[in-house]
DNA sequence: CTGTATCCCCGCTGATACTG
DNA sequence: CAGTATCAGCGGGGATACAG
């Protein structure tokens, strides 16, 4: 490996002085609950409302999706509007800085389907080598 | 039934186009757990002995320090290499695929280095705002 | 030094019922 | 439609003790 990571990673790098923690923690708290990232995907393609939130993210339960949506609200990493209408109408938009966290999820998913299959096969060999090791 | 351990992901890459999930559940559950990124931070600068990496992470406990190197192995990210001496040694190093998470990692510590500020502002004020929210 | 084995708490999450 | 309220279960993770 080359002495000098050159590129993007520098300001991570000067970042760090104390810790192995370069805020790494901070994202994952944030991004890396069980739904957070799925909604974030979905209101990439632009505005949604709540209804077509959960249609769009399966299995996501009423209250899971309020949870959610009201801590990226928090974060300000999403908008919600509220449109005094009957039946009650509310909008879901992500802010520009949400839609930063965007490219950040796909390089997420880029990694993932570059190194599942091999990843599997890790697994399965590890799993043959030591059975009954109750590691998941 | 299981679809096998040498299918190569073509199935998963067509399929992004109409889920939300494009494998990022599969990367968070592997890296999105409170230590894994932690560690791999750390051994991305080398071969560290377990010792090592305790002090190298602060607060994480032998117990989960044993999980999360145990998983990484199993996953393929890093090697463990025992030294039948006394007292025992063993000897943590990434593998190629573990560096290349490290990338990623970087990435992360990038975003939440340059939006960290802003998000601790909308926190603040989104906190001023509704107070009593019950939301964290 | 490098682990295993238990115990146990707490917070995330799901399910369900209710409301404006 | 868009929530809120409440309860229950499970699993992640810490503390501690023990072992090779």
């Amino acid at each position: 490996m080359s002495v000098g990571h050159m590129g993007i990673t520098t300001e991570a790098v000067v970042g760090c002085e104390e810790h192995v923690d370069c805020g790494i923690r901070d994202v994952l708290d944030r991004i890396g609950d069980k739904w957070s990232v799925l909604v974030v995907v979905e209101l990439a393609q632009g505005m949604r409302r709540f209804r077509q939130l959960q249609r769009a993210v399966p299995g996501i339960s009423q209250r899971m999706l309020t949870l959610t949506v009201r801590r990226l609200e928090r974060d300000g990493l999403l908008t919600r509007t509220v449109h005094p209408t009957v039946p009650p109408q509310v909008e879901y938009e992500l802010t520009p800085m949400g839609h930063s966290l965007t490219r950040l999820v796909r390089a997420l998913a880029d990694w993932s389907l570059e190194h599942r299959g091999a990843i599997a096969v890790a697994r399965q060999e590890w799993d043959e080598a030591n059975p009954g090791s109750g590691i998941r």
